[in-house]
DNA sequence: CGAACCTATTTCTTATACGTTATAAGACAT
DNA sequence: ATGTCTTATAACGTATAAGAAATAGGTTCG
């Protein structure tokens, strides 16, 4: 990945409410804490060592995140979606972050474009060398940029909203399946062409066709674990 | 609006917290409490006697909305956003929702048709007699139903979440300018056309060019407030 | 005269205690 | 024997108070 992320290396003191929240967001989204699974916010608390006030806000963020559910009187509770969602899923993606597409190639500067050639270039190095594991993580940076820089005032919020609110079990990776990879980092260069040329209809249309196929590749091939 | 709103009609006691969300956020979205704002956590709770706790999880969901900005041990900031930022509200909500519209095409059932006609008749009575101060909710119903006709595992809570997070004063609507209510209700009209003719592609181009012109009306009439 | 530092104040952040509610097991009446 | 009511328990919801961090104002040193 290329190393002029803008964001601060040096992270200020987490709180405790961000401490926690990281960890269940992780464990939901990984789904290391299966769907259907009750949170009891004292246990959590003990686990972690904290009390339970800035647990509860964290559970709070999580239900705004959609990835629990919250009942008075009776807790929270891992939201467990079916293959409905997972198909409303992709298609919101698609046509979210092809939005944040179209936009992008009417105003990404050389700069921006030049960050992300690299990290398509990391990509592609991974991929020839085998290195799949890290291809997930990068794939997401590359896609929620690409929204940023079309949309950084509200799109780009929106789409990473949206990414982040489906629990995906890493075994579910595309970027795990060798034989899809060259058609992904193909479908990647597809878009940085269209981004470069200023051709907005058409990095629209790439996005949306490559983040439906990647649906349509979880629908047909079920996560192993 | 028709009466077989299947929400319960007892509503639950409301804990405070939820209490606290909901005035909050009807002041930030009427725009009542303007951008900008510093939000104390302290000042709040007096002003609506309660304690502290409960406006802290108000403060974190709202966050959540994007209606408020959040720094550690700062404090909490009602958003603002430009024009650049409506500009992608509205581009959001039409992909989003024209996307709704798309998948209900092909799965809203007769009794979901009719309840949206009898919305809409309601909307066209409203309209005829000069009661436009209504006619904003009601389109929300319409463009939010028709979401979760769609998408209802997950596409109708992201149209929502999309919908709710921009701050638009009451003073902005587009259903309070008497020239431009018979474009939007033909507009609503050929989209139920649509729906029942399961033609989706015509559904979602509809819904897109629908969202759009509002978007640009509300661009070239600035909020009068 | 300006910049850096210290301190007082304000506000957020967290922990703890108490009240409230949901749930389930057991007793009682039918 | 079954259905309902009672009661015990566990979990959530809220208030209060103590602790931590950031800001502003004044002071001191260069």
């Amino acid at each position: 990945m290329p190393s002029s992320d803008p964001r601060p290396s040096v992270t200020p003191p987490m709180s405790k409410a961000d401490y926690v929240y990281g960890v269940l967001a992780e464990e939901i989204r990984s789904a290391r804490i299966p769907g259907g699974t009750a949170l009891r916010a004292a246990a959590i608390a003990r686990r972690l060592g904290v009390s339970v006030t800035p647990v509860r806000e964290a559970l709070r963020r999580l239900e705004k995140d959609r990835l629990i559910s919250y009942e008075a009187h009776h807790g929270a509770t891992v939201v467990d979606l079916g293959d409905d969602a997972l198909e409303e899923f992709y298609g919101l993606r698609a046509v979210v972050e092809g939005l944040g597409a179209r936009l992008a190639a009417t105003r990404i500067t050389p700069e921006e474009l030049d960050w992300l050639r690299e990290l398509h270039a990391a990509m592609a190095r991974d991929a020839a060398g085998g290195r799949l594991d890290r291809l997930g993580e990068q794939s997401r940076h590359f896609h929620l940029r690409i929204a940023d820089i079309g949309g950084p005032a509200f799109l780009g919020q929106h789409a990473r909203a949206v990414h982040d609110s489906f629990p995906v079990p890493a075994t579910a990776s595309l970027w795990l399946d060798p034989g899809q990879v060259p058609h992904q980092i193909e479908a990647h260069e597809g878009i940085l062409d269209a981004l470069e040329r200023g051709d907005g209809a058409a990095a629209e249309r790439l996005m949306i066709e490559h983040v439906r196929r990647a649906g349509e590749h979880r629908r047909d091939n079920p996560p192993t674990g």
